[in-house]
DNA sequence: ATATTATTTAAGCAAATACTTAAATAATAA
DNA sequence: TTATTATTTAAGTATTTGCTTAAATAATAT
């Protein structure tokens, strides 16, 4: 971090530019984890395969092509992001392999999950 | 929504298929209105330009640049996108734009930032 | 072994993204 | 009016993304 201020608005509040590069500095590890999950959510066929993973408990790669109506490998590499992520994890069984989200207790995504039923009802 | 079922899966469980495209179905507004919301926010730059906007109220381009320490024209793009999606609004003053968030009730940004400041805390 | 099925991986490509620099607006000041 | 300041907009470009098709793994069945 620089504190060096750039910025040459006369009115320019210098204590609040020093407050909020040290409020950036001090959350820079969560806002770059957070980031990373919003950005694979951030997908509209990722959050629906998070979406149907939170409600089904666990799907194969070819159950959801089918559900989303995409091909195969268009599905199993979006998958490979969020697993590469470390936000879902697979389960085999024979051929097939069934993925599920990580559950953990501070997660933004089970409050996007909210979300998405909140304003469905409201809607 | 395509009622047909191309899984070729022996174990599919068609029944399971059927229920997850009408969960999509009947959830594609919101899950399409809240996707965008993430794509914006799955920026580490926006992510923390909406941060620093919870915590500060309100804050100018030329004072997010310099916090950020980017170029001004790189930030007033992403604002634009940013208040083109509805998230936030702008108030002017003289020659500076104060930009500052929209809010709502059934927000899917404030469950954001309470896991930024929780991550934080348990990190 | 060979064939079939479920899935992944790789290569290729079009579209989207995020910067850069330079020019255009808009408001204020001299 | 002309100059200065804050901001936006536009054009250019390198990188990333998300699909497609084809080939490679991996497990099961014959």
């Amino acid at each position: 971090m620089s504190l060096e201020i750039t910025c040459t608005r006369n009115e320019a509040d210098k204590k609040q530019i020093s407050r909020c590069k040290e409020t950036i500095e001090n959350s820079s590890g969560s806002l770059e984890a957070i980031s990373k999950i919003l950005s694979l959510a951030g997908s509209e066929v990722r959050l629906k395969i998070l979406f149907l993973l939170n409600i089904e408990n666990e799907l194969c790669p070819c159950d959801i092509a089918d559900i989303l109506e995409m091909s195969v490998p268009a599905v199993s590499q979006h998958i490979r992001k969020m697993k590469d992520a470390g936000i879902i994890i697979s389960r085999r069984e024979g051929q097939t392999l069934y993925y599920s989200l990580v559950k953990s207790e501070d997660n933004v995504l089970n409050g996007i999950f909210n979300s998405i039923s909140t304003r469905k009802k409201t809607a």
